[in-house]
DNA sequence: CCGGGAACGTATCGTATGTTACGTATTTTG
DNA sequence: CAAAATACGTAACATACGATACGTTCCCGG
C-alpha cells in the first residue's frame, strides 16, 4: 500500500507552507480490530525502549523514523529504506522487532496513533506538557525563559538594534565572555556573511584591546556577558564607550556593569535547575536578530551571499 | 514559572522591567513547488471547493475523508471504499476529480501536508492569545521546534548520552560545522571544567584531522552537523568511527549522512520564518546534557570546580 | 589466527493493490 | 414517455509492493 512516485528528494532545502483546517468531525472509529490491540504505549515509546538492544542498520531505520515521524513510516518500504540508507529487509526486520506481524500492522498501528492525535487537538497540548513535564524541568524552564525575555523586549529596541546592526559604514566587532564567547561567535558568523567588517574578537585580552585603537563613533561593539561578569570585559567596554562606540550588550536579568555603558541593553533570563546558567535565551535572542538584520538588508545580504558562492 | 532546584546558584530571583512586545514579521519564503501541480492550496480546501459540483458517491467520499483527514486518505483504495460505502473504482474518480493522475500521488500529497503540518505547529497555540504575548512568529517557532524537538527525545536517550559523557575514562573531542561550531565550543567549555580531557577540535581540518591517531574506542566524539552537511565533517567521523570512537551527533530532523557512524542521534528541528536555520533547538538540549553530565559526576565535578577556583 | 554466528544486502517470489473495461442502474433531456 | 447520457459497481488485469530465501560480510570469542 502507499506509494510514491515522484518525489523522493530526501533533503530539500526549506520546506513551508500550508496550513489546513482542522475537521470537527466525529469518527467513526473503524479500528482495523486484528492483532495485538493495546495501544496504550505510542510507538514513538516503543521505539525509544527497544533502540538500545537494535543491530546498526534497524537502528539507522528507528532513527529516521523518529526524526520524521510518523510520515516515513507511511510511506513504502522502499522510500523508507532508501530515506534511512538500508535495505529493505532491514525495515522489515525492525517493524518485526517493534512486534509487528507484518508492515501493513505496522502502518495501521502508526495510522490509529496519528488519527487519534488529530481528533483531539486538546490532546496534543495535554500531552505535550505531562511529557515534557516528566521528561525534565528544565526545558519547561527554559521555555519560561524565552517566553519572559522576549515578553520584556519590545519589537522597537530590536529593530533599532537591527538597524544598527545592518549600518555596514562602520564596523562591528563581537565578544563574550567564558561561556558566552560562543554566542558570539555565531552572531559574527553569521553577519560576516551578510555584510563586510564584522570581527569576532577572540584569543588574549592584549589581543582586542589593541583593537581598541580602530574603533570610532560609527562603530558597533556587541558584548555578551553574563555572571559572573568578567573584569577585563568590563574594562574593555568602558574604554570603547569613551571612544564613541555603539555597545549593544547581551546579558542576564541582573545587568552586567557594562549596561552602564551601553546604548542597548537586552536582558535574557538565564535561570534554570541546573549548576549552570542558561543562554538559551540570548541564544534566540541572538538568533532573531540575526533574522532581521537580514531581512533588513535584503536583497543587499542575497546578493552578497550569492556573490559569496561564486567564489568556491 | 522559573523553578529552581538544588545545588548551586547563588541566585536572587526576579527583577522586572517593563515594555511590551509585540512583532510583526512576515515574510515566508518559497515553497518547494515540485510536482505536476502546485500544492499551494491544502487539499482539505480543494476538497471544500469542488465538493458541491460532485456526483454522490464521489461526494461520500470526500465527506468520509474530511470526517477522517487524513488518516482515511492514507489507507489503501479498498479501506477508503469501504468506509464511505462506495466502491473503489469511485475512489478513484474521486481523486482524479480533485486533479490527481493517480492515487500514490494523492496520497503523497497527503503525507507532504501532513509533514508540513506536524513541523510547523504553530497553529496549535491557541492559548496564544490568551497571553497577551502576540510575539512575534520567530519566537513561536522556535518555542515549537523546542517542544517538539523534545518530544521526540526521551530522558532515557539522553541519560545514556550523559552518561557517555560522564564517563572520562576516555577522551572527549567536540567539533562542529561552519555555524555549529559555536556550539560545540559552547559545550566543551563547560564540560572542560567537570571532567578532564575535553577538547574543543577547531581550525584548519589538517589539524584535527591529525588528532585522529590520538583516538579509541573509549572516547567520545560528539558532532555538530546540520545542512549543508560538510563533507570535512563527515569523511572525518567514518574515520574516527573505523577507529571505534562513539560519536554522538547533533543534526537536524533530515539526519547528516554522519547518523550513518553515530552511536546517538539527536535530531533537533531548525525551521524558523528566517533565511537561516535555528540551532536553538540543539543549543537547548546541549544545555540539557551539560546540565546531565554535571549533575551525573557529582560530587566530583564540584570537587574539581572548587579545586580550579583555587587555582587561580 | 581461525571458526561460528549475527547482520545485512541481493535477488526472487507470491500477492495485495491500484487500475481499467464493461455492464447495469439512475437520472436527464427532448 | 422514450432515449441518451451520466453515474456506479462488478470483475478481470497488471503492476508494484511486501515478504523470504540465500549468499556475503563483519564481528566476536576461542
Amino acid at each position: 500500500m502507499l506509494r510514491i512516485l515522484s518525489h523522493c528528494a530526501p533533503m530539500n532545502d526549506f520546506i513551508h507552507f500550508a496550513r489546513l483546517c482542522q475537521t470537527p468531525f466525529p469518527k467513526s472509529l473503524g479500528d482495523t480490530g486484528l492483532g495485538t490491540e493495546t495501544t496504550t504505549t505510542s510507538i514513538a515509546e516503543l521505539i525509544a525502549d527497544r533502540i538500545d538492544s537494535m543491530p546498526t542498520g534497524e537502528r539507522r531505520a528507528a532513527q529516521t523514523l523518529v526524526a520524521n515521524y510518523p510520515v516515513i513510516g507511511l510511506k513504502t518500504v522502499a522510500d523508507f529504506s532508501q530515506q534511512a540508507g538500508v535495505s529493505s529487509p532491514t525495515i522489515l526486520r525492525f517493524v518485526a522487532r517493534l512486534g509487528f506481524q507484518n508492515y501493513p500492522e505496522f502502518q495501521s498501528a502508526l495510522q490509529d496513533e496519528l488519527a487519534a492525535q488529530l481528533q483531539s487537538p486538546a490532546s496534543r497540548t495535554v500531552t505535550a506538557p505531562s511529557r515534557s513535564d516528566a521528561a525534565s524541568p528544565m526545558i519547561e524552564a527554559t521555555l519560561d525563559n524565552l517566553r519572559e525575555t522576549f515578553r520584556h523586549l519590545s519589537d522597537k529596541q530590536l529593530n533599532e538594534i537591527a538597524e544598527k546592526m545592518a549600518d555596514h559604514r562602520g564596523h562591528m566587532f563581537l565578544i563574550g565572555g567564558r561561556f558566552t564567547d560562543p554566542l558570539a561567535r555565531y552572531m559574527a558568523a553569521h553577519l560576516a556573511i551578510i555584510r563586510p567588517n564584522v570581527f569576532h574578537l577572540v584569543g588574549q585580552e592584549s589581543m582586542w584591546r589593541d583593537r581598541l585603537i580602530d574603533m570610532g563613533k560609527r562603530d558597533v561593539l556587541v558584548i555578551f556577558d553574563i555572571r559572573r561578569y568578567q573584569d577585563s570585559l568590563i574594562r574593555f567596554a568602558e574604554k570603547a564607550h569613551q571612544r564613541g562606540v555603539q555597545i549593544v550588550l547581551f546579558t542576564d536579568q541582573w545587568l552586567s556593569p557594562i549596561a552602564r555603558f551601553a546604548r542597548h541593553v537586552i536582558a535574557g533570563r538565564t535561570a534554570v535547575p541546573s549548576p549552570w546558567d542558561s543562554s538559551a535565551a540570548l541564544f534566540v535572542v541572538a538568533e532573531t536578530l540575526i533574522g532581521a538584520v537580514t531581512r533588513q538588508m535584503e536583497p543587499d545580504s542575497a546578493r552578497r551571499i550569492r556573490e559569496m558562492e561564486g567564489l568556491r
